[in-house]
DNA sequence: TCAAAAGTGTTCCGAATACACCCATGC
DNA sequence: GCATGGGTGTATTCGGAACACTTTTGA
């Protein structure tokens, strides 16, 4: 390798070489909601080490391949979804967090609705499973550490952002997504109020179609409005609750 | 190395030694605050490349390195001072953002007190200055990119985490805070108010000392409560603004 | 006595809360 | 008709915004 004797400027005196021997992986934490739940995707692992251990998908990067793009390819080889909301959200690099090697990770979390995710043909797939994440198995690696910082990371998110719109159908009702709100934050809320609320921020897109096939009065369906959303985001407005 | 032919579940045909060819790094956007104004510490690169460029404070992690060690590391070969507020925010990992070869770099940020910060002796701190982050000159690599990230992350942060007080001494009158609040907010706020919000939020230890040696009535001191806050926190309270 | 900042009190308004109530549909 | 969820209206409360005012110090 061609690298001067220091990176920045650095004390140190060995050869840079001994610096390049990091292995690099990203790990994905992929939520979705079901039946009122929020769940995570896990696999079990086939090979060692920790083999047959539940573990997040993911894989070394390559030499030249960007990070989200490493990303992307690993929740794309599972459930053959491109574009999907995917986000970064922290680097864990322990000395001795994988017990074979020195490998950093980096964690991203996505969020997918969980009619769009048909697991596709792959030796992962097989072994794909989602777990509530109230109840999770043991974990291979620091993996349960990773876990536990995507869904901090996840419900920082939710209360500030309108993040969890990814989570449901395209179309939904409202009370769709009071329900799922309702899951992601822990408490419920008022009806009356949570539409009031969520309406007067313009970021819902009424449509004419209503719910079919219910034994009761169907809803109204919506759509979340992103193009609005941005566009009042750059107003300053800020989406709460 | 005696690594496995597959890390996790992987397609790769390439023997794995060819994974272990990352650098790694980490940069520190270390935040101040001096005459109202919020600073950021930046030094002038003395080496090749991007040399008298300026650039944040970096460098490579050891192979044996724990990632936040080595972030401390850094921040204390610059300032002399252990134990500073010190967080994560992104790893940067574009395979084209070293011109030489394949660095993934950490971003942390740090908020110092400017009266504790004593730049010490070394290469470094010789050529380090405090930025106004409204008029940054060019900056090596991607760290342009890094700072504002970093930059973003801090404005999140002070909204939603009690995470100024870094930037001021241990005792502080409430003007100081609300000033402070005010540079990092980008908007002002009404005395009354603001002394009320703060007060109720019972996160400040009044002192029974007052600020000397000015020219109009001494302002009381207060302490910031780190244990009060930990508690409030846990019982579900969140600090807003 | 004046300037400058410390510190307090009060009114007003809008948003959040807590309910109560009516509507549409399938069985 | 009744169960079920859809959908609306309103009185009350609480907290934030705006602003005025008094106090204490040094010069």
């Amino acid at each position: 390798m061609k690298f001067p004797n220091s990176y920045y400027i650095s004390d140190y005196k060995l050869p840079i070489n001994d610096y390049f021997v990091f292995g690099l992986s990203v790990d994905c934490v992929i939520f979705g909601y079901q039946e009122g739940e929020i769940k995570v995707l896990l696999v079990q692992r086939g090979l060692e080490p920790f083999k047959g251990n539940w573990a997040l998908i993911g894989d070394l990067v390559e030499p030249k391949q960007n990070l989200c793009d490493a990303a992307n390819n690993v929740l794309e080889k599972l459930t053959g979804l491109k574009n999907i909301y995917l986000k970064q959200f922290f680097a864990f690099g322990s000395v001795d967090r994988h017990p074979l090697d020195r490998v950093v990770t980096v964690g991203y979390f996505s969020l997918v609705n969980s009619m769009d995710y048909k697991p596709i043909a792959s030796s992962w797939a097989k072994s794909a499973r989602w777990f509530n994440i109230n109840d999770l198995p043991e974990l291979a690696f620091d993996h349960h550490t990773i876990l536990l910082k995507g869904i901090e990371t996840l419900k920082d998110e939710v209360r500030h952002k309108p993040t969890g719109f990814e989570l449901l159908p395209p179309k939904f009702t409202l009370l769709e997504l009071q329900l799922l709100y309702e899951a992601l934050l822990g408490y419920k809320f008022d009806k009356s109020n949570f539409r009031k609320k969520i309406i007067e921020m313009n970021i819902l897109k009424p449509l004419k179609e209503a719910k079919e096939n219910v034994s009761h009065r169907p809803a109204q369906l919506f759509e979340f409005d992103e193009k609005r959303y941005r566009a009042l985001e750059k107003e300053g407005f800020s989406f709460e609750l």
